[in-house]
DNA sequence: CGTATGACGTGCA
DNA sequence: GTGCACGCCATAC
């Protein structure tokens, strides 16, 4: 099968340490293109991968961005996991 | 291929 | 610190 970018971004998010945090912006360059951090966003809202962490994802602000299931929640996740 | 969309990033007022 | 505009890339239609 041929791995789409989107499988890429998945399996770097996938591979975010618990208490850990990545940007877009880093998803997108250890995925392999530091310009797609648009599309990693993209395909985070999309993502149907449950092992994916996508709430581990923030901007390169620090701050927590967007989920799918409420940035509140997001939220309340990273500082459980200690990375907020 | 062209257009539209999006959980972004940077720059400037 | 806040708000707005532009650019950037991948995906869907």
């Amino acid at each position: 099968m041929k791995i789409s970018f989107s499988e890429r971004a998945l399996t770097v998010v996938a591979g975010i340490p618990r208490g850990k945090t990545l940007s877009y912006e880093q998803v997108a360059v250890l995925a392999g293109s530091p310009r797609a951090y648009r599309a990693v966003g993209n395909i985070m809202n999309k993502n149907e991968n449950p092992n994916v962490p996508c709430h581990r994802v923030i901007k390169s602000d620090g701050t927590v961005g967007g989920y799918a299931h409420g940035t509140a929640k997001k939220k309340a996740i990273l500082k459980r996991e200690g990375a907020l």
